[in-house]
DNA sequence: GCATATCGCTTGCACAATGCAAGTTAATTG
DNA sequence: CAATTAACTTGCATTGTGCAAGCGATATGC
């Protein structure tokens, strides 16, 4: 496995650091699969259609996990499964994601409905707020 | 060069039908240096800082284009040079180039001056009021 | 007006990342 | 207790990346 230390940084831009860790085309779907999906379980990740290869899958959630963006532990009703969650680093791209959505909504065809995308657009920082309160609810159960 | 069809998609999932475009490491800094730094041309984004290879900028630059999110048009100055700016598609990334600004700056290490930061998240849609605006006037110019 | 420098690339090659299929281990279900 | 499931790992072919060098067109300096 390979290291990301502090000093192997390309340069300190904001933009450059985010990207350092979740500019691919895997990462962002694991997130998005974890915030707006409910997926949490390898298999749910890999079932999710888009069609990750499975070493993929296995190498981006071991750097989510190392970037302390997602953590792992046993699924207590199955010890075959391990439970994917996401930290509070994790949950807070939500404002990313979200205006992620709303650019391809606007600038591309996609198969988002219709009503969601109007409800984000409206209240974004609502939205935002609804998804942080789920995300807080599941861990406090 | 490799062509990217509709048909060849994915997903039709918006984050997905974003990511196809720019989820790699390098699409999304050379927006960054046209939306925030005014660089324009193929040096400029050559010495950005992060050390991009000639050949992967040249790729990169095709694909944005082919993309509609940049243009490219000759410099009516200097007949070697090319500038590269904005489509409205491109700029409408704005706000989620703020809010990666943004989550880098609430989640890690960055040299992005504080005062700025402070100003974008006390003010996200009018700090993206203004880059639009900036973008509008250097077209009318 | 001619040599030299600059700009925006392209090419070749070594190395790393990706995608696919098959195999492995531990836990669970019938 | 045999078959299945979950979560991986491994091997291998294909694709993408990074680096250095080269190239054609335009501009600059003398």
């Amino acid at each position: 496995m390979k290291e990301k230390t502090s000093s192997s940084l390309r340069s300190g831009c904001p933009i450059n650091v985010l990207l350092e860790t979740l500019g691919d085309t895997w990462s962002l779907l694991i997130v998005r699969d974890l915030m707006f999906f409910g997926r949490s379980t390898y298999n749910e990740f890999l079932n999710a259609g888009e069609g990750i290869a499975t070493n993929i899958l296995s190498d981006r959630l071991q750097k989510l996990e190392a970037a302390n963006l997602i953590e792992k532990r046993r699924d207590p009703a199955d010890a075959r499964k391990f439970i994917y969650r996401l930290t509070a680093r994790g949950i807070d791209l939500a404002p990313m994601l979200v205006e992620m959505i709303l650019w391809s909504a606007r600038n591309e065809q996609t198969d988002a409905p219709k009503e969601t995308i109007k409800a984000m657009a409206a209240d974004r920082d609502g939205f935002v707020a609804k998804v942080r309160e789920n995300w807080q609810a599941a861990r406090d159960s």
